[in-house]
DNA sequence: GATCACTGCTGAATCGAATCAGCAGCATGA
DNA sequence: TCATGCTGCTGATTCGATTCAGCAGTGATC
């Protein structure tokens, strides 16, 4: 049937008959080498013109078997899909690799290794051209095997034994922030409450080391800490007896926003205001800050530019360590001391 | 150099020449298909043993080539990756893929057409078997133009336009569950907080119906109700001036766990106690509902199995529509009536 | 002992692009 | 007039699998 186009795909080979030249010379007027290979401007705008009007698209699965590049990259995350707040990142990565002409592929492992050595097989499978090794929550990690030569970043995590790159948030800086907060509003006390997770976990220790510095350098003395886990109930159950037993901090850093919102249950049960009474200051920068009443002021993770940045250093090939800064995002939390009112 | 491996992976040819047979033999031994092609056990052994020992693994760009399969999925979603719950539904679509050697191709269109259009264009570029459309919000949706002749699942939305399978939360069996926690409990005046989103958004009236449906059952005339938005601050600046305004509910159904937080925001400022003063129920069974005191019994969106089963539904080939029953998680937030305890 | 069916394999084509090597045609200089 | 060099294109091969069609060899049958 003459006319009906026999396949659902319009192929080089139709294009560059239709154009009336060889499939190399389309090949090189759609690939923008006209320049290197010679070709005269008005074949290549006939060539344009044709692939254009019969909406041609090259098929990327001979693409790659040739070129051996997919323009895939794939992501491996442990729980960020997952995560409630991680999960911008795929956002992130995904806007910067289209930008590109590339494609996620994801995988999570649930941190399962196995889990993760059948992803990298599924992905090498299909020739991915990079791969971004992603944790929910910043932190030391071993690049996993059977990579092979593949270009790899880590985001929001980082292989101290390799030499890959990495794009992490600026956690240290971060902490010197939230502490600056509460410096400039007036604040000498300053209570820490949330403490460091499991040791690959990075996100605390340099949290606090964050808020160290900035005290130290004010002259002032190392915060109290109070021992919570990370998470609200966690906060809460930490917090309550301590102010039931008669604490009463007036600047309160807290190492999530999960701990701010235990936090503010404890202090909302003993009656004390925020930040009237108490001024607190969080990290994260998740919806939860702007949920509580008052918002809470917090230093946020760019989650979102972290999965873009580690994208283009993926496809730029791009060596450096990258820290990205966190910015604070104010909320009605923080206020200056005054003098307290009491309640009897 | 005798002995070195030329190139970096194994081809098919290396191990049927290794094998001592054709390229065929080797391809169909792979393959399973030694039955249907009469292979000999002793060659099937041979063919396999030395496949695992070079550790072969089948290049997917060629074979995509040639079956036009890909065993890749596009998941392709406004606002799922970025959502907070939401998300979850990719945890469980990749678990699926993954058991029957798939993998995803993410895309999140951000609500834009024309994104979303691109995103399409490049997954049907790359091959992929079929497509996930998916939404954050359980909503009505238009099939986009652009994909061709490829399975679509529509998963937590559906198009009633089109005949393509689509896996829904049961939000009506949801409602009517919600009224009947109250219900059971004892109680017979119950307030509904949230008002519709979105005509597009079915979640709201569908949640709506189905309460209305429990109350009817139950001889009971329509729930009041009260209009605040979706989110958090929504929530509070809708209850709060009605609280103030003296009304004293003894039960509420909160149409998302955001709204429920909202609530326990504005009941709080009152004084009153949830479950003591009044019950709450709400939906979605995201960590929010965990995360309020005492935590909020929600009928859960089960995300993470919506993913499982729109995969399993597009890989199958399933043309049913699936509906997921919306399963209650119980918290301590819902208490029989009793006798108000007087506050002054 | 020719025909037939069956077993167990293989040769060659194919998928759709990328790319190396080379070939006409024309102008230029010696 | 012929070698030389440039311009502008093309033929043929390659990537690594899948798969159709077919072909030796063996034993059974009449």
């Amino acid at each position: 049937m003459p006319g009906a186009r026999p396949r659902g795909r319009v192929t080089l080979a139709e294009v560059a008959s239709r154009a009336g030249v060889s499939r190399t010379t389309a090949s090189y007027v759609l690939n923008g080498r006209t320049a290197q290979m010679r070709i005269s401007p008005a074949v290549e705008q006939r060539v344009r013109s044709v692939a254009e009007s019969a909406g041609y698209r090259p098929d990327l699965a001979a693409a790659s078997l040739r070129t051996r590049r997919s323009r895939t990259i794939g992501v491996i995350s442990d729980h960020v899909a997952g995560g409630m707040f991680s999960s911008r990142l795929l956002v992130g990565a995904g806007r910067a690799a289209r930008e590109q002409g590339h494609v996620l592929l994801i995988g999570e492992s649930g941190g399962e290794p196995a889990t993760a050595a059948a992803i990298i097989t599924e992905m090498v499978d299909r020739r991915v051209d990079g791969v971004l090794l992603v944790t929910a929550a910043t932190s030391q990690v071993r690049l996993p095997e059977g990579l092979g030569p593949l270009p790899v970043v880590t985001v929001n995590c980082t292989d101290p034994d390799a030499s890959s790159t990495s794009v992490l948030p600026d956690e240290r800086a971060g902490g010197r922030a939230a502490a600056q907060v509460l410096l400039e509003a007036g604040h000498r006390g300053i209570v820490v409450a949330g403490e460091d997770a499991a040791p690959e976990v990075l996100a605390g220790r340099l949290r606090l080391a964050g808020i160290a510095e900035a005290l130290s350098a004010a002259g002032l003395p190392p915060a109290e800490r109070i021992a919570c886990g990370w998470t609200v109930e966690g906060a809460y159950a930490g917090l309550a007896p301590w102010l039931h037993g008669g604490a009463r901090p007036r600047a309160l850093v807290c190492l999530t926003d999960r701990v701010a919102m235990g936090a503010y249950q404890a202090l909302a049960e003993l009656g004390l205001r925020v930040p009237e009474d108490v001024s607190v200051v969080s990290f994260d920068g998740s919806e939860i800050a702007q949920w509580l009443r008052p918002s809470v002021t917090s230093v946020a993770i760019p989650f979102d530019e972290m999965g873009a940045r580690g994208v283009r250093a993926l496809l730029d090939g791009e060596q450096a360590q990258v820290l990205l800064p966190m910015p604070v995002v104010d909320g009605g939390s923080v206020a200056a001391p005054g003098v307290r009112q009491e309640h009897h």
